[in-house]
DNA sequence: TGTACATCAGTGAACGCGCGTTCACTGATGTAC
DNA sequence: TGTACATCAGTGAACGCGCGTTCACTGATGTAC
């Protein structure tokens, strides 16, 4: 073996996390199996467990990663659309198709959720304070005028957004797919988008929404 | 062995049917064993594929059952409801604490629409009409000012209701776990029940909840 | 009425397989003296 | 300057285990003649 430079042991890590983050998205927890996943990294699978003490932990990390990813994502899109449209780019962008045939560069939510709510608390109480850091950054851009609470609005599109791809991917005919998402989207933009001063919504024009992976 | 009384094979593969649909919600597709589900039957393991020819179309079956079960627990609400507060008393009902913590009995889609979605067709396809009848049921109850068809705002509802379920589960704060139950009951509730003859909306009283599994 | 055989739901040992995890080992470099 | 040893990321055989699935068998009953 060839001697490392200095903080190698931190990038291979940091490689198999990221590795991590896009294939259980693809394959779901239990449809990874960690000699796979190393040999994807370009390692042998003993190695593993010099960086992490359980697969748990090593999902605990990944998932959080892969939620933070998206949070990234969604905050970039919303802030570089125009001045009031920030919620509607951020719907046109994760409701689109291409998101949902691309679950393993997507969001954690609809691929992983389900199966997390049966993890270890090692596993759901680092995600849960993921998803809160998430639900903060989106509350700025959502408006609404009966709550009290912006966090509240933000779950609620939140948790609709995840739930709309999640059945979005769950069903085989694609014009029911496309229909829960284009729903959606619209729906969701009504209810939630910021009110013009004279009163009337902001229907935008929509935002190109062909941007990298999350 | 005991002679069999007419009828008792049938009988058999519904109780399989039956506990595998539980056992799914429970645990996830891979969290159920063969062995595992055919001792909670009162049987052992070989007896199985004299039912099924392979454990994906149990699975498709399961899950196609728990749906129809949702589906004909929420029209049963929806219709015992005073008139006009049908999807008042859904949502009361899908989105109560007590549905969350108790997932072997409640509502597929929260527990495997996601793995669902990255099963072969064999699953998807069966799963994918009950959805849509599923659909088609919750239809008449839902109504909305800025849609066409009913069946977008049916499909927008279960949507939202499952993703909340998704992430209220998913969760490890229960003081945040109730409040996204609680957001959604309330703004779906307002965005889409029946208006009054003099335009206001429906704020019916709660129907009570506390009746049985789905 | 008696005997031989078919039927049929269920049994349980056995199969090959891949999983998560462990551990003795490798081999190139850094360090002590 | 030379030698002995420590360090350290990664290797790959091996472990026990449980999975989905197969199959020869059981044993009580029904049916043919």
């Amino acid at each position: 073996m060839a001697r490392y430079q200095k903080g190698h042991r931190e990038q291979t890590r940091a490689r198999i996390v990221a590795s991590a983050s896009h294939m259980l998205r693809a394959a779901g927890i239990d449809g990874v199996a960690i000699p796979a996943l190393m040999q994807e990294v370009g390692l042998t699978h003993g190695g593993f467990y010099a960086h992490f003490p359980s697969k748990d932990a090593l999902v605990a990390e990944a998932c959080t990663a892969g939620l933070t990813d998206v949070a990234t994502a969604l905050v970039a899109i919303g802030t570089a659309a125009p001045h009031g449209a920030g919620l509607h780019a951020m719907l046109d962008w994760y409701l689109r198709p291409e998101h949902r045939d691309d679950p393993e560069s997507g969001c954690v939510l609809p691929t992983l959720a389900g199966e997390i709510a049966r993890e270890p608390s090692e596993v759901r109480h680092p995600f849960t304070t993921a998803l809160v850091t998430l639900v903060d950054q989106l509350a700025p851009f959502v408006h609404d005028d009966h709550m009290h609470h912006r966090e509240d609005s933000a779950l609620i599109v939140l948790s609709g957004m995840a739930g709309a791809m999640l059945l979005a991917r769950a069903v085989d005919d694609p014009t029911l797919s496309d229909r829960i998402l284009a729903a959606s989207r619209d729906f969701y933009a009504r209810a939630f988008s910021t009110p013009e001063p004279d009163g009337r919504s902001t229907d935008s024009a929509p935002i190109d929404p062909s941007s990298g992976e999350v």
